[in-house]
DNA sequence: ATTAGGG
DNA sequence: CCCTAAT
């Protein structure tokens, strides 16, 4: 047989190398984890989220290396993570909500750091979520889901980096425009080795984190750190060919991360499970409202306005995935985070202390406070933020939803909140900084002043301009927001919305929203629908579906908001090449073959790809030369193209293709012959 | 998991 | 490229 096949596989004489061909089911490199299987919970989502933010800014840059580069792949840590996580009903008020629909609950999700054990259980064993449900009657206060990222120093992969301390003049004024919220960065931390002790473990809990910077001025130095990673550049379409098959070398960054995976669970070589769950996250991880919005991006600008340099854009984040293990690690880490909280219109960092002697050395602080603010010498202040507090968020979903789809949910909301991008508030002793001409001297920022009350928030910038902007005083503005704080719209987000892809399911309250919005306008600027414009976004919720629907959410539902699209990657002619010649062997119809005959070391380039390539080859050698576009197939190919296109289409592919001892290459060839007119 | 097509 | 239905 199998010679056979391959006496078969020539084509105009060329020996085709021959396939070891298996049944299906024994080709299949590894069975691989469901678990693994893209599920992306509302967790692993927000873990994703600080790189995708950078991501966001980075990807445009570099086609090549963006893919998947800085997408988080997610893999079996984060699965077990999930399955670890307790739900702990906190408590249990009354009750039934009568009929079904939408009961209220109380989300807390809160990690702790827990023990890490060894290496090996470092994935595992880093820190579990709490997610606490409660329903409440009341929808209104549902749920209150404070998400907090704790940012924390820590060391740095060489157990020498220290808090990231921002400094920044005291004198310096916010721009009007809000200079300050564009620097807040997420990061997520390079540092992998600190997975190798466990007394490090602590630690490295704290190194992964999101850090915010509160001002473009001074960068500590210890705080940059090098990724220890490297995305390589790649020859974009530089391949090799085995013996005649032509099989194509290329690969991708993305694609090696995967690759490198596979060596582990070995997964299929078109698209590996991990390959899908990764897209699967990366999908929700964009939705629309990330590519409308003006995402965090800002984070590399620079504040001009200071004269300041701003901070160079570290490739730490996700986008090193390369390194395997770590960033699973990192990822669950980051994850382990995350802790309950309690919202308060936004992004907040939970706590500011002050430190003075923290400033640089590696000194932890082993308060709870979450944001450091240290005093530096030259009226400079320091601020370490440790953490981050986003806003109220109020979701429902039916009492039948899963936890999973409670935490994507929650993740969606988040996402949909930051995707709009956000700013900064800062908040002194409980209130709203919003004038952000001040300067920090004025705001009672000074080195010597407590600092302890001053906290900071992520806000959504989406809309409007939230609070943020403002006028007047710290304390005129609390009227506004703070006053009706409490309520202040959350977000509502209902996990459950069958359809509307696109209709943006948030609304807002009008009541909320400030009366003197001028948003600094700055960033996003009216995004994509409207998410909301004071901090809180309300998500209505189509209760009624869901009931029958126990886990509607996530999977098909909204994922078509949070779709991101692979980064396009045109066929080099060299792939075009390979590719024709693999169907003038093989036909069309066995794209699965075309794909492990001269393209399996592409991951990039799935069997699906293939086929669609095909297509538009067909169609691109259809049309005239004037109407093509792109990098210009030679017409020799394109002539093959149609020739092989013809002629397999007369031969029903599938039947015999391969099998037709002579058809493959003779008549292929006497189909150019006949082919039809191409020229 | 693949294939086939529509979008 | 994406998304789906159908295998």
């Amino acid at each position: 047989m199998v010679l056979k096949k391959r006496v078969d596989y020539r084509f105009k004489g060329f020996p085709v190398p021959v396939i070891p061909k298996a049944p299906r089911s024994a080709r299949r490199r590894v069975p691989f984890n469901k678990a693994d299987d893209g599920r992306a919970c509302a967790i692993e989502l927000l873990a994703s989220l600080a790189g995708q933010l950078l991501q966001e800014s980075e990807s445009s840059a570099s086609s090549n290396a963006s893919e998947g580069n800085h997408l988080p792949e997610f893999s079996h840590g984060v699965i077990e993570q999930d399955r670890q996580d307790v739900v702990k009903p906190l408590k249990t008020e009354e009750v039934h909500q009568g009929s079904c629909a939408e009961s209220t609950f109380k989300i807390e999700v809160a990690s702790r750091n827990s023990s890490r054990k060894s290496l090996s259980h470092a994935k595992t064993d880093c820190s579990r979520e709490r997610v606490s449900v409660n329903t409440n009657s009341d929808c209104w206060k549902k749920v209150e889901a404070d998400v907090k990222v704790e940012i924390s120093d820590c060391d740095n992969k060489f157990g020498q980096c220290p808090d990231r301390l921002v400094e920044t003049p005291e004198n310096f004024r916010e721009s009007s425009d809000g200079n300050i919220k564009k620097g807040f960065k997420w990061e997520q931390e390079a540092g992998s080795s600190c997975f190798q002790e466990s007394t490090l473990a602590d630690k490295c809990s704290l190194k992964e984190h999101l850090e915010l910077y509160v001002s473009p001025t001074l960068i500590d130095s210890k705080s940059n750190i090098k990724s220890p990673f490297h995305r390589k550049s790649f020859p974009s379409a530089s391949f090799s060919r085995h013996g005649n098959g032509n099989k194509l070398g290329f690969r991708d960054d993305d694609e090696n991360f995967l690759r490198c995976k596979k060596v582990c669970t070995k997964s299929k070589a078109f698209r590996s499970p991990r390959r899908i769950a990764h897209r699967r996250i990366r999908n929700l991880m964009s939705s629309k409202y990330w590519k409308t919005a003006p995402k965090l991006k800002d984070c590399e600008l620079s504040t001009s306005d200071l004269g300041v340099t701003n901070y160079h854009k570290r490739k730490t984040c996700y986008g090193v995935e390369r390194s395997q293990h770590n960033t699973i690690v990192k990822r669950r880490k980051f994850f382990d985070r995350v802790s309950g909280v309690t919202s308060d219109g936004g992004f907040s960092s939970e706590s500011v202390s002050n430190s003075p002697q923290k400033g640089t050395d590696g000194d932890k602080p082993s308060s709870p406070a979450k944001l450091h603010v240290s005093k530096a010498k030259d009226s400079h202040v320091k601020f370490s933020i440790k953490s981050i507090r986003i806003p109220e968020l109020y979701i429902e979903v039916p009492e039948t939803a899963t936890v999973g789809s409670l935490k994507r949910t929650i993740m969606e909301a988040v996402m949909a909140i930051l995707g709009g991008g956000a700013h900064v508030g800062v908040l002194l002793q409980g209130k709203k900084v919003r004038d952000d001409n001040r300067t920090l001297v004025q705001t009672g920022l000074s080195c010597n002043a407590n600092l302890d009350t001053l906290s900071f928030m992520l806000e959504p910038t989406s809309l409007q301009a939230p609070p943020t902007v403002g006028v007047g005083d710290p304390s005129s503005q609390c009227e506004t927001s703070q006053a009706t704080r409490p309520t202040e719209t959350p977000v509502l987000y209902s996990g459950i919305t069958d359809t509307l892809p696109d209709s943006p399911l948030l609304t807002y309250p009008g009541n909320l929203i400030e009366s003197n919005h001028e948003s600094t306008s700055s960033p996003a600027d009216t995004t994509v629908d409207k998410i909301t414009s004071d901090s809180r976004a309300l998500v209505a919720v189509p209760a009624s579906t869901e009931a029958l629907a126990v886990v509607p959410l996530s999977q098909k539902t909204k994922r078509s908001e949070f779709v991101q699209r692979r980064t396009r990657r045109p066929f080099s002619v060299a792939e075009v090449e390979a590719l024709v010649h693999a169907v003038e062997e093989l036909g069309t119809g066995r794209w699965r073959d075309v794909k492990l005959r001269a393209f399996e070391n592409a991951d990039h380039r799935t069997y699906v790809d293939l086929k669609d390539k095909w297509k538009t080859l067909v169609h691109t050698a259809t049309i005239s030369p004037q109407q093509r576009r792109g990098e210009p197939v030679p017409q020799e190919l394109l002539d093959r193209v149609l020739a092989a296109h013809a002629f397999w289409s007369q031969h029903q592919t599938k039947q015999h293709g391969k099998h037709q001892a002579g058809p493959g290459t003779l008549k292929i060839s006497e189909a150019s012959a006949e082919r039809p007119c191409v020229s």
